[in-house]
DNA sequence: TTAATTCTGGAACGATAAGTCAAGAATAAA
DNA sequence: TTTATTCTTGACTTATCGTTCCAGAATTAA
């Protein structure tokens, strides 16, 4: 009956993302995202509704998409205490070579947006769960085996892992240089 | 010759300060501003030129007033690991007091504009350079006193222990309750 | 081919943005 | 008191904001 959006609505929401990422909500216009995205304006408002629910979309995207890196994480067969160490150390090779510096668009979006809504701050809190969650499971995983020490509740340590990580998400924000980042994730992970 | 300004500038930028901190730099509009300094847009604007620069007289203001408690900390005669160990706390308490939850300043500042304004950056940086030093004196003085231990380098622990206060600062950004934050700095401070 | 439906792009909307400016009030030196 | 100067106020400008709407192109079922 009807035509067919000519448009692959994975990659609108993909392409706004990058957008929102780098300039935040309110530093990015409608029009931006218009000629960003390749669409029209009534598209855009026809399929997303309006500015915000197209960045909750992003954001939903955005969080998917970590989440595989942290199910890779999880699910691979080297140790749990490498496993970390290979993460932390991407995540700074990753920050270095943004020349954007884009950081982490959870972040951007916890200190932008959610004082502010609560819907938002929902999702921020759930992103934030799920990696606290995914840092616990691979703790008792290495406690497990002994290579990393019971001294501390791998929930305990899994907060804390998670604040490392929240620092230099917004420590790399500041061209702080790499060396930096490194001490804090070396002495960090000397922890465990 | 002239009449005298008849509002404080120092009042006026604190206000500034307030509204920049709790909204951030593009929600906070100039109308928002007049309102609420209490000044007429005009002599906004003859004073401080624009909008931007209102900002950076605002971080400077946030920025000299964190610096005093820096000092404050590191001259207070209690040990180091004590002082450290109550920095942090308060840290925690005022973040979980604040119901606006605004965090820290410099840390929206570098999450919001840092990437896109290189003076800005530069202000960062400098920020988080003092913290950082502050942090290392305070570290070095407790390993001559010999309550902190001397296995690593007094500078690896002061970026350590400012990567833990910039995560602390983000978490606090979303409602994520007392335990989270504590386990978070408990953790950290076993380090030393 | 026709009719029903949906998508598209851009014009247009009212609201608000940041920033300017001029006119009058206030002040201090002469 | 006069005069020169500065401050304050708010109306104004220009541009852009997010959003709506519509006319026409495109598509598919009948």
């Amino acid at each position: 009956m009807a035509r067919h959006k000519e448009f692959d609505q994975n990659k609108v929401v993909n392409k706004a993302m990058d957008l929102f990422w780098s300039r935040g909500y309110e530093a990015t216009s409608v029009q931006e995202l218009v000629d960003h995205l390749g669409i029209g304006r009534g598209s855009l408002y026809d399929t997303f509704g309006d500015k915000r629910s197209l960045y909750l979309n992003a954001l939903d995207c955005y969080q998917e998409r970590s989440g595989v890196e942290l199910l890779e994480l999880f699910e691979q067969t080297k140790s749990a205490k490498a496993a970390l160490q290979q993460f932390f150390a991407a995540q700074i090779d990753t920050a270095i070579a943004d020349p954007a510096q884009r950081g982490c668009f959870v972040v951007n979006t916890a200190v932008e947006l959610a004082p502010h809504d609560a819907e938002i701050a929902e999702k921020v809190q759930a992103a934030f769960g799920k990696m606290e969650d995914a840092f616990c499971q691979l703790i008792a995983k290495g406690q497990q085996t002994g290579e990393i020490v019971s001294t501390q509740e791998p929930r305990c340590l899994a907060r804390f892992l998670l604040n490392t990580l929240m620092g230099l998400r917004v420590m790399s924000k500041a061209k702080l240089g790499r060396k930096s980042l490194e001490d804090s994730v070396t002495i960090a992970l000397s922890m465990l």
